[in-house]
DNA sequence: CTGAAAGCGCTAACAT
DNA sequence: ATGTTAGCGCTTTCAG
């Protein structure tokens, strides 16, 4: 690895008017920022951004901390992160917590300890019990896809979005929907409203509840969907309601497999709109999340606090998700 | 930020017996280091890795460059790659190409200036042209789904797993077949081989070509299946051998629509076996690549490259892939 | 405009 | 067993 130093040393120059040339100052005559380029090149110089970040206080690098890295819906958003960082100039530093709060911890202090200038974290903890500690410490964080009130966070309004899939299945008239991934859900419990409001009541029994930290959601809600079948009748429901695609996938795979009609006999409705409800057959209605929007916001809010501090108080986004109506609940042709 | 400094002026040492305490040197009095580790603690002290890989020559950081992060074949791989690398108290910094060699070129020397100790690429450019030039630079790299002479690589037979595709779909008497994907790829070659040597040909107007490049996989393939029964008749063909899971997918899709019974009418085999494979319906028969073996190979090459340097010759690895067969080529009941 | 020198936080000889 | 010191590669005053 060629150094300033050793570039310095060729050009004839000080290690100081180099910084300055890389740095693009003003101050330098044109002849020895020539006369230092050329050289850069020559020898091939390659900066070392950790000699950098010690002496600059910034790494240019962010941290991202998810609970599940194989959810597609996880994957198109650190997708959209990772190129809004590049815009930027920063880097994307992934850690996967598979759920587990001990690594979630582990993590937090890995990043930290790695000087990334900010974190982006979804949540595994509950009750956001890890990453509270992080206020008494000087690292910009940004919560994404749930609300927080210490931190800087972005979501949709996950119960506005299951109020968008109530009212979409009640104007097709249907009254009995199975739910399937965690009650405690904020869309389930938007949805409920809705239904409630209505003098519907759906049944204790319809909830179908993923143990916490579900690793395996498609397959689960596969056997959700079986098991439910297995003690009711075909038309005891009209539609099914999953948590997020990869829970659909698992409905959908299910569902056909009873040789059941998609929509006709049972609707299917999902959440997320990764590209598992766009490409499914049928193509799955699904209530969309403007995630190129989050992650632009996202880096932004990160750069911003880390340079302005934390001086302004939290600023919390909830956006509205839309529902995207497809053939897995209305018939087209 | 507290520092070792810090640290050692309130426990009333030098700098470099907190340094002894915290890499667990015997070299240190139980007093101290006990007096040591309670500052420690009481003050939050969080080591800064940038000074230590500044002072080591040693980040624990791996780079790893994409094609496509949206491709769930690569969000597994780098599930299992970043799961591996906690395990050696690594980190991951994940690049995306987007199938673009620019950026492929940008990332390989941005990640170079953050002082990686080692690279994971799955290449982008066409005949390795910008990996090559890392040649002559002192990073180790794994070269990771293709094979190459220069560099560690880590890959499966694709001609073998073409002859695998092959192989089953004549036993199931099935001679005439669609490819759908890039033609000059080797499990392409590796199924024509097969076929040939049985003296069937598979007319050219079969062989489905997407771009370099191509984005969006799915819906290309989808396409591909629509544009080719616009053409043929449903018998011309009685099976589909797609080039991954997300060209899989659109063929899946498109056949469906068209009403095809799978695998009756026609079969449909895939690449890669993904969460889509195994959870579609029907399953997908597909090719396996043993990707949490390759991960944790890719792993330790890099790091025992990192310290035992490039002396050795490099190592190229060529796994077996294996075919899982389910019911999109033969029905079960 | 340019160079010398101090410092970022940590490690690793080198003394003692 | 412990402290002192000299870097690691870069940025940034401070002089000139």
């Amino acid at each position: 690895m060629i150094t300033m130093k050793e570039i310095a040393e060729s050009a004839g120059v000080s290690q100081a008017t180099v910084s300055r040339v890389l740095s693009g100052s003003t101050l330098v005559s044109p002849a020895k920022r020539r006369a230092v380029m050329e050289w850069i090149n020559k020898l091939g110089y390659t900066p070392n951004m950790s000699a950098q970040t010690l002496a600059n206080k910034q790494s240019h690098l962010i941290g991202m901390i998810v609970p599940d890295m194989k959810n597609p819906f996880f994957f198109e958003v650190i997708d959209y992160l990772e190129s809004e960082m590049k815009r930027h100039g920063y880097h994307l530093l992934v850690a996967n917590t598979r759920g587990d709060e001990n690594v979630e911890r582990y993590h937090l202090q890995t990043l930290r300890a790695r000087q990334i200038d900010g974190l982006i974290v979804v949540p595994t903890s509950e009750n956001f019990a890890n990453i509270n500690k992080l206020k008494d410490t000087s690292i910009s964080v940004v919560v994404l896809t749930q609300s927080h009130e210490m931190y800087d966070s972005i979501c949709i309004s996950h119960s506005y979005g299951g109020r968008l899939v109530a009212n979409h299945l009640l104007s097709l008239g249907m009254q009995n929907v199975l739910l399937v991934g965690f009650p405690q859900d904020e869309k389930f419990i938007g949805f409920l409203e809705v239904y409630r409001e209505k003098g519907i009541k759906i049944p204790e029994e319809n909830y179908f509840d993923f143990k916490k930290g579900e690793q395996d959601v498609v397959q689960a809600a596969y056997d959700a969907v079986k098991e439910y079948f297995r003690i009711h009748a075909f038309d005891e429901i009209s539609a099914i309601f999953a948590v997020n695609d990869l829970a659909a996938f698992g409905v959908l795979h299910a569902v056909k497999e009873l040789g059941l009609d998609i929509p006709g006999e049972i609707a299917v409705v999902s959440f997320d709109d990764t590209f598992i409800s766009k490409n499914s057959f049928p193509a799955l209605t699904s209530v969309s999340q403007p995630l190129e929007e989050m992650a632009r916001i996202a880096v932004e809010l990160i750069i911003d606090r880390f340079h302005n501090g934390s001086a302004k108080k939290p600023v919390h986004l909830e956006l509205k998700p839309s529902l995207l109506v497809r053939e897995s609940s209305v018939k087209t042709n």
